[in-house]
DNA sequence: CGAGTTTGACCTGCGC
DNA sequence: GCGCAGGTCAAACTCG
C-alpha cells in the first residue's frame, strides 16, 4: 500500500515521503495487489476501509518488500540494508504517521464534501428562490415591452417545448436558465454584479409573505392560516399577537405538495407517524379522502391527506402541508425536506399570478428535467400546490448521468425506485438544483471554511474545477454502497443525536418493500402504526 | 386500558 | 342569507 513508495526513500527524504505517498499510492497498487494488501485505484470508500488492514500489515509489508522481493526492490534494499533497527522503526513511524495524516485528510475531505453538498444545496435553494422571483419580474417586464425579450425567456417558457441543447450537444434544462438568467448562463460565476444584484434582490421571508398576500389577492396571512391547522385552539383565540414567524409558518402551511404514486397499499410510507383524524367524501371522487396528522411530536402542524385517484384507483394521492416542528429520522426527512423545499419554492414564485403556468413549467423542469409532465403546479387550487407525479416512472437512462447516480443508493435493494417513492424527491430536488449550479456556473462554496479540498496538494485546481470535482466526488460517493449509510449517520448526527422514533421509522422504511413493474410501484407496508388498517378499511379500493 | 380509528356534527369560507 | 364543500372535532368504537 502506501508504505511501498516509502521504502524507496531514505530517512532523510521524509518530507518527500509524505507528499509522494498520496500521488503514487494508486499507481503502485497493481504491484501491491499481488502482495495482498493493495486496493484498486478506486474511490475513497475503499481506502477508508483499508486502514485496519493496513495497520496490521504495515510491518509485514515492509519486511516483505524489503527482504523478499524482486528486482524492483533490490536497489532499495541496497539502500536500506545497512540500516539499524532504529532506522527501520523510524521509517515505519513515518509511514504510520503519514498514513494517519492521509486518513485525516481524507476524513477532512469527506467532511468538507458533505458540508459543501449541504451548503450548496441550501445556497442553491436560496438562489433558486431569488431567480424565480427575478424571472417573474423579467417576464412581467417582457410582457410590458410587448415581447421584445420574449425570445429570450418567453418562448422557452412554453410548456410544450423540449429540452434545449447547448452547443456541446448535451441536454441542458435550458428553460431553467432562460427564465431570466441569460446573464448568469453566459457568465459562469455568481460573483458577477448580476449575480450579486440578483442576490440582493432576494426577499426576506417577511417580504415573501407580504408579496404573496398582494399577489395572491387574498389574505394569506389570515386567521384562517392557523385556524384550521392548529392542533390546539390557542392560535385560534390569539389573533392579534401573531408573530411574523407564525405568519410565515401559516403561509408555508398554505403551500401543499401533492405526491401521486401508484400503490396498492393504502398509504405510502414516508417515515413519519400519522394519526387519522377524519375522513370525508370529496366531491367528484367516489373514494373518501382521509385526513392525517403527524403524531411524532405534540403540536406538529403537519397534516396530510390521502385519497385515491378517481380515474385510476391504483394511484394514491398524498398531499402534505406544513413543516415539522421536531427532529426527523432520515426517512422522514426525505419527504419533509421535499415538502418544505417545494413549498418554499412555490411560495417564492407567486403561483396564483398569471405566471403560474410559467413557474409551473419551470419547477416541473427543475424537478424532472426529462419529463414535462411529472411535476405540475396548480394555480387554480385554493392553495398553491405542487403535484409530483411519480406514476410516470422516468426511464433512469433518460436522466442525466449524475442524476441516475443519485438513485444508486436506493437501488441497492434491486429496485429502480426507492421503497418510499417519495424519498426520491429530495434527491431530485437536490440534483435539479445542483444541475442548475453546474449549468449556470454557480460557485457558492469558495468562501467556505477551509475550502473544498479533494486533493490537498491541488488547491489551485480546486478553484477552477470545483464543480467538476464535486461531481466526481459525489459520483464516487454515490457509487459506494456504504455512502448512504454514512450519509444517513452524518445527517442523523446533525439533526439530532437521538430521536426516539428514528429507529422505529427506519425500521418501517426497511420493512417497506417496493417493486417497480413497468412503472407501477407496488408497496406493501409492514409498518405497525395501524394506518394500514385504517386505510384499507377506509378506501373502497381493491 | 391505551392507542388509534370511525363517523356524525360542527365550523368556516366561498359563490350565488 | 343560504347552501355547498372542505376541513376539523370529539365521542363512540375497535383492537391488541
Amino acid at each position: 500500500m502506501d508504505q511501498f513508495p516509502v521504502n524507496l526513500l531514505t530517512s532523510d527524504e521524509k518530507r518527500k515521503v509524505i507528499n509522494e505517498m498520496d500521488f503514487f499510492a494508486d499507481k503502485k497498487n497493481d504491484d501491491e495487489s499481488k502482495i495482498g494488501t493493495g486496493d484498486e485505484d478506486d474511490a475513497n470508500g475503499k481506502d477508508m476501509s483499508a486502514p485496519i488492514e493496513l495497520d496490521s500489515n504495515v510491518n509485514t509489508g515492509l519486511h516483505l518488500l524489503t527482504a523478499n522481493t524482486s528486482s524492483d526492490q533490490s536497489v532499495v534494499d541496497d539502500g536500506i540494508s545497512p540500516n539499524s533497527e532504529d532506522k527501520r522503526s523510524k521509517t515505519e513511524m513515518v509511514v504510520l504517521r503519514a498514513e494517519m495524516e492521509r486518513m485525516n485528510s481524507e476524513n477532512r475531505c469527506l467532511k468538507d464534501t458533505l458540508n459543501q453538498v449541504r451548503n450548496n444545496y441550501n445556497t442553491l435553494q436560496m438562489h433558486l428562490m431569488t431567480l424565480m422571483q427575478q424571472q417573474e419580474r423579467d417576464h412581467l417586464k417582457a410582457h410590458d415591452d410587448n415581447g421584445i425579450t420574449e425570445e429570450h425567456g418567453g418562448k422557452l417558457l412554453d410548456g410544450n417545448n423540449k429540452q434545449s441543447q447547448n452547443g456541446n450537444g448535451f441536454v441542458v434544462p435550458r428553460q431553467f436558465m432562460d427564465l431570466g438568467l441569460a446573464a448568469d448562463m453566459d457568465e459562469p460565476s455568481l460573483s458577477s454584479s448580476e449575480g450579486l444584484s440578483c442576490r440582493n434582490r432576494s426577499r426576506s421571508p417577511v417580504n415573501i409573505i407580504n408579496g404573496l398576500s398582494k399577489e395572491i389577492g387574498r389574505e394569506e396571512i389570515s386567521d384562517k392560516g392557523s385556524q384550521g391547522w392548529g392542533p390546539n385552539k390557542v392560535p385560534r383565540l390569539n389573533h392579534s399577537s401573531k408573530s411574523v414567524d407564525e405568519a410565515a409558518e401559516a403561509t408555508m402551511r398554505k403551500a401543499r405538495v401533492s405526491v401521486r404514486a401508484r400503490s396498492e397499499a393504502p398509504m405510502i410510507s414516508d417515515g413519519c407517524q400519522w394519526r387519522k383524524y377524519g375522513q370525508k367524501m370529496a366531491k367528484g371522487n367516489p373514494c373518501p379522502r382521509a385526513y392525517y396528522r403527524c403524531t411524532m411530536a405534540a403540536g406538529c402542524p403537519v397534516r396530510k391527506q390521502v385519497q385515491r385517484c378517481a380515474e385510476d384507483r391504483t394511484i394514491l394521492i398524498t398531499t402534505y402541508e406544513g413543516n415539522h416542528n421536531h427532529p426527523l429520522p432520515p426517512a422522514a426527512m426525505a419527504m419533509a425536506s421535499t415538502t418544505s423545499s417545494a413549498a418554499r419554492m412555490l411560495l417564492s414564485g407567486s403561483m396564483p399570478s398569471a405566471d403560474g403556468l410559467i413557474n409551473s413549467n419551470f419547477l416541473a423542469r427543475t424537478l424532472f428535467p426529462c419529463s414535462s409532465s411529472m411535476a405540475t403546479i396548480s394555480a387554480s387550487a385554493p392553495f398553491p400546490t405542487v403535484t409530483l407525479d411519480l406514476t410516470q416512472t422516468p426511464n433512469p437512462l433518460q436522466f442525466p448521468r449524475s442524476q441516475t447516480q443519485f438513485q444508486i443508493p436506493f437501488a441497492n435493494a434491486g429496485h429502480s425506485l426507492p421503497s418510499n417513492p417519495a424519498a426520491l424527491l429530495p434527491q431530485i430536488f437536490g440534483q435539479a438544483l445542483y444541475n442548475q449550479s453546474k449549468f449556470s456556473g454557480l460557485q457558492t462554496s469558495q468562501d467556505m471554511e477551509g475550502g473544498y479540498q479533494a486533493t490537498p496538494s491541488l488547491p489551485a485546481a480546486m478553484q477552477q474545477g470545483q464543480q467538476n470535482q464535486l461531481t466526481d466526488t459525489m459520483n464516487a460517493l454515490a457509487a459506494d454502497p456504504n455512502f448512504t449509510a454514512a450519509l444517513t449517520a452524518a445527517i442523523t448526527s446533525i439533526i439530532g443525536n437521538s430521536h426516539p422514533n428514528a429507529n422505529n421509522t427506519a425500521t418501517n422504511v426497511v420493512a417497506t418493500t417496493t417493486s417497480n413493474n413497468g412503472g407501477s410501484v407496488t408497496t406493501s407496508n409492514n409498518n405497525s402504526n395501524g394506518n394500514n388498517k385504517v386505510s384499507s378499511s377506509s378506501f373502497p379500493v381493491n
